[in-house]
DNA sequence: GTTTAACAGTAAAACGTTTAACAGGTTGCT
DNA sequence: AGCAACCTGTTAAACGTTTTACTGTTAAAC
């Protein structure tokens, strides 16, 4: 039963040719006449024929593959990623190998190893934590790559794309605050990862600019299921109504699950305004406000900037950024005048970030 | 700067062995003693050396590579899936390459070919359609493959996990009846899948039986914006109220933005039971009710059967089918007595299935 | 009508591993 | 003591391609 596998050497014998000719019709090196051409393209396909990319990669050093690391492949954001990549990857011809390092530095440094056993034409990153593998340092002269979404403040040795993390909490917050809310609770993923300190940046100075209020930090941690417990536990000892920034899908969905848990109302109670743009999002009855990011063209920059240095360039590397919008929808409510004062507490401080507390009016 | 590739004989020449030690000291073939070993180990990680996998899959013909192809990339269930089985695969040893066939039967002949060009030492694969490509068939005998989830009915020649699809619609159509449900539509995605089929079936029959009424079935295809679409008309010429049963997450969130965009109030005017649990499920108000696919069991008997296969198992093809179950929450709502009477029409038919329509009493 | 250049094809040498065959050295068994 | 069996290590032969260098042949240029 066994067959033996049906190499180039069958198909070169069958098509009465040098191997190199066959060779040459498939990878396209060498010009090859037409009815030699057809003859072998006749052949192979009689026997089947496939290449074997293992053969053809050690003796090329040319893999035709790319390495895609993801902090977490049940993240929508990630796999929405993920997905485009694949198919800009399939169509310029190249095969996709994806690994998670499920947020754990460890875990990254061993999946990027094994990314590299591939020898990848090039490397997709979005790296778990701020501080980038040494390994991936010393590779970087000769291994294109890219990194993406998760830029730390020393991410600048390697191309990058990103959005402007600053300004998407700063866009969110500006709306809140036009809006007349003057409490807002940021749900941060977590404050290890910069671009999240960022955001949260981005809110605090917006806020704080415009009436003078801090906003209060909650941190979440990345897994979705946890986050609406703590979330929960917050809102729990701290009453509404104010206003809530998730900044990222996941603790956009921890918020909502711990609201809907407590059954406080949208936008009624707490105003919300969620992070990415999802289906799910607007297939609600009070659709949710969110700051979205331009997944789509992220994809096509991250994928471009690869296939330049892959093709050999060689500059400086590049750092592009960029913009988020705003989606409004109805999970923002208009605050009349001022907020009417808590019967019974407020929100208290949970990580960082001060809260300042006015009760009745502005300090002019 | 372009330095040499470090191989492993210059791991060989700097630890004073031969080529063949080293190999034996990674791979772990045939023993070698510590004091070798030892140095080795020192030599190797002093180089920084990895090895080749073009080279070592050459050789000895182990990939160390599974191919996963799934009909969209974008699509929750597919990507939890991939998730899964890429933990598994780490675990174990494998890396796992992606494919999507984007529901495209000759996207889906290509996507193989290039799985097939890795000579992986597995394959996972969600067909997109009911015909299995003969490629696979042929290559069936050589190559271990577990198909999942999307089973036709001739798909039979391979080991197969999915789960009972008839089952799925009837506990639907089940729980909507005990609540006193007579008119139920179903968001079906493609009538050309047959596991969509049948969990059509599960609902129609279901519904015959305990109230002698057909369901409607409205297919939205497995694009969630057009799906949103075409329910959002299926909506304007056929008012509420009734129950619809989502047989997919995508047509689940279709029907769920439609009803959005119509105002129409869950459960009050319609229920709707959704398919998969996810996050966003149960971050509304009204939490959704739900067919829970075990997902995280799909997985691991993927990866069992798999395995199975890879170290030698010659048995006949398997079939695992796996239950799902009712998540029960708040997105269905009992209904007293008989239906009110409609004032201005019913659902019309749309696909395939006739509805009867009962105004008043049952016909004994 | 030479000389050149371009072209189409081939033979053979890589590519970096694994592994089969083999070689000493030690141990175990009569 | 003698022989087999077993270790641990080495040498060299694969694995299936791509690519370099080379060979004719044909077209272009003088």
């Amino acid at each position: 039963m066994e067959r033996r596998r049906v190499t180039i050497k069958d198909v070169a014998a069958r098509a009465g040719v040098s191997i190199a000719t066959v060779s040459n019709v498939f990878s396209g090196t060498k010009p090859v006449t037409d009815d030699l051409r057809r003859r072998v393209e006749k052949a192979a396909s009689d026997l089947s024929y496939q290449m074997d990319r293992a053969a053809s990669q050690l003796r090329s050093g040319q893999a035709r593959v790319i390495g895609v690391l993801v902090p977490d492949l049940d993240d929508t954001f990630f796999t929405s990623l993920v997905s485009r990549i694949e198919v800009l990857a399939m169509e310029d011809g190249y095969d996709v190998i994806v690994a998670s390092s499920r947020d754990d530095a460890d875990l990254e440094q061993s999946r990027i190893r094994a990314l590299l056993g591939w020898r990848p034409s090039g490397l997709i990153a979005v790296p778990c934590s701020d501080t980038v593998p040494d390994l991936l340092k010393s590779e970087a002269a000769r291994l294109p790559m890219v990194f993406a979404d998760r830029i730390g403040p020393e991410g600048s040795f390697v191309d990058t794309v990103a959005i402007d993390n600053f300004e998407a909490g700063a866009i969110a917050a500006r709306h809140l605050v036009e809006l007349g809310h003057r409490k807002v609770v940021v749900a941060a993923s977590d404050l290890g990862i910069s671009p999240i300190r960022e955001r949260v940046r981005g809110v605090a100075e917006t806020l704080i600019a415009a009436v003078g209020t801090e906003p209060v930090v909650v941190e979440l941690g990345s897994n979705g299921e946890r986050g609406a417990d703590r979330f929960s536990s917050f809102l729990a000892g701290n009453p509404a109504p104010f206003a809530v920034i998730g900044l990222t899908n996941v603790t956009t969905l921890s918020a909502l699950s711990a609201l809907a848990r407590h059954r406080i109302d949208i936008p009624e109670t707490v105003s919300v305004i969620g992070f990415d743009d999802y289906p799910w999002m607007s297939a609600r009855k009070t659709a949710l406000t969110a700051i979205r990011q331009p997944i789509e063209e992220m994809g096509r920059l991250l994928w471009e900037r690869l296939t330049l240095r892959m093709s050999g360039e060689d500059a400086a590397p590049r750092h592009v950024s960029l913009s988020t919008a705003l989606q409004v929808r109805d999970s923002v409510r208009p605050v009349i005048g001022q907020p009417r004062p808590n019967s019974s507490g407020e929100p208290a401080e949970e990580r960082g970030a001060r809260q300042h507390h006015s009760a009745g009016q502005e300090p002019a």
